[in-house]
DNA sequence: TTTTTATGTAAGAAAACCTCACATATACTT
DNA sequence: AAGTATATGTGAGGTTTTCTTACATAAAAA
């Protein structure tokens, strides 16, 4: 088992990762439902969250912070995650001039500052060996 | 946050602890019964399971497959966890005593191949940085 | 043989979670 | 400014998961 299996696990309930993330169930349902998170179910059908769910909603809860959009974060994270996979270079490129286009917006803002409520970055780096 | 912190971190609920020590629900209540391990509780006493509590399991599952019985066993825990605690030399001289008298009875049995299915040792050394 | 240990199983209740729907504040677009 | 979109709150009704308690039982110990 690996570092990527390792943190790819379903392990949470949503108990659980309301907790450690600081977000409501509303919230990380709407996340779920555009595709930033896609957590496992049980046989039951509850939602199963692993280490690299509960890093995504922290830097989602993050870039919120600082003021961007789902459509943006989503695009930061698939950024993030594509980089370590491999990705024609033309859907790069697109992804690149999309997110400048979300970004410049964030540049007209420049207000609000982070308040880091826990660990806003990365549970698994802080919990998983890798 | 130290590592002590993170692998006593209440996080998974017993279906999860089930699968990843493949126990029936019966038998992690059983052993929490009798002490061997105390899992925290949600506001509506639901059990929430550590990294720690997962690896005791582990442990306890390896140890009856060796045949010692749940005393047996309580005592070797305690032993791991009390020589990394400060206890009087007296409390360790009896359990080193009882103990003895336990294991003398795993001599006797010298049967019993340890059929490891997953891991049957330490979770949290897999999954936590230490 | 009787007792103890470790586990199975079932019932009834409570907690946690699910989806769906509607409400709403704030931010965009025109 | 008015209308639309985004992100989140809230509540209802239903399902899944977990809880405790109690009784049953095989294997081991006394």
């Amino acid at each position: 088992m690996d570092d990527q299996e390792r943190r790819s696990m379903p392990l949470f309930s949503i108990g659980t990762v309301k907790k450690l993330t600081e977000l409501t169930a509303r919230q990380i349902r709407y996340y779920e439902e555009h595709w930033l998170i896609t957590p496992e179910r049980t046989e039951g059908n509850q939602r199963l969250f692993s280490f690299n769910d509960v890093d995504k909603l922290l830097e989602i809860k993050d870039y919120l912070d600082k003021g961007l959009n789902l459509a943006g974060i989503k695009l930061l994270l698939n950024e993030d995650t594509s980089l370590k996979e491999e990705t024609t270079k033309k859907e790069k490129d697109l992804s690149k001039t999309q997110l400048r286009k979300v970004l410049k917006q964030e540049l007209n803002d420049a207000g609000r500052y982070g308040k880091t409520t826990l660990r806003q970055g990365e549970l698994a780096r802080f919990f998983v060996k890798y």
